[in-house]
DNA sequence: CAATCAACCTACCGGTATGATAGGAAAATA
DNA sequence: TATTTTCCTATCATACCGGTAGGTTGATTG
């Protein structure tokens, strides 16, 4: 499996505030009520979000998240990449993998690498507008 | 990580046979050295391969395995169908998932499908002949 | 027939990541 | 000061992956 769950809820969680674009802040309780995902566990994913700087959160009452830019500049790559520890296919592509020994006379390499670039390519180009389609903020 | 060491495993040792190409059958115990896997390891691997017919095993001496077909009819998708569970890309688009409630309305979901289809076209494309490069025989 | 070779079958095992849960501390507002 | 809500640190069960071990069946050769 390419993507983890945590991947899958991370990407939901930017849609979700994308589609009920507000200028306030939205609590957890209500992203994890409207998405049917534990508090608990999605906060653990928001985390990442908050960290990289994708949301900003406020505490407090009156508090929760919202997005820092406009949703076209969210490339679906650039959420995925947070939550997964590594994007490549295969372990000899992982960026802290050991340099592998055979890669250099490896036949199969050439599969890996455009495999890899194949899934760059087509998540790099969808964003979070993208899938914002009716527009609608469903409870 | 979609592919496992299984799947590259498996992939490498179609592609030794096929450039290794003789009419005699090569044991494991050659395999597991040209490749440097482990016998018992490789065993486990190459069980699958015989099982879905891509190769034939023979018992005893002058024994081993071979192609069954000419390398330019296997898919690299194929054979990785066999030693993972799944090629999909998220557990949702699983074969063995139970549907999810949330499908019809999952903003989602038209992502990992799309990057299902990229991936699956892409494996798909290449057949073991194309990773045979020289075509030697290496070890 | 006996010895050998090599595929075949079944079972086991340790490590690690995933998918969570729990409890509390810090900060902002009313 | 009381409440809201983010933030932080642990902990935990389960499952899969990667690998090992030992024995059984079947084919060939001397």
């Amino acid at each position: 499996m390419l993507i983890s769950t945590r991947g899958r809820y991370a990407l939901r969680v930017m849609v979700d505030l994308a589609q009920c674009r507000s200028e306030d802040y939205v609590p957890l309780k209500l992203i994890s009520q409207r998405q049917g995902i534990s508090e608990k566990y999605l906060e653990s994913i928001i985390k990442l979000l908050v960290k990289a700087r994708f949301l900003s959160g406020l505490r407090g009452k009156g508090g929760g998240y919202k997005l820092t830019r406009p949703p076209e500049q969210y490339t679906v790559y650039q959420i995925l990449s947070l939550t997964e520890d590594s994007l490549a296919p295969v372990a000899c592509l992982s960026p802290d993998a050991a340099a592998c020994p055979r890669s250099s006379r490896c036949p199969t390499l050439p599969v890996w690498q455009g495999l890899d670039r194949v899934i760059r390519d087509y998540l790099s180009g969808v964003t979070v507008a993208d899938l914002m389609d009716g527009g609608a903020c469903s409870v």
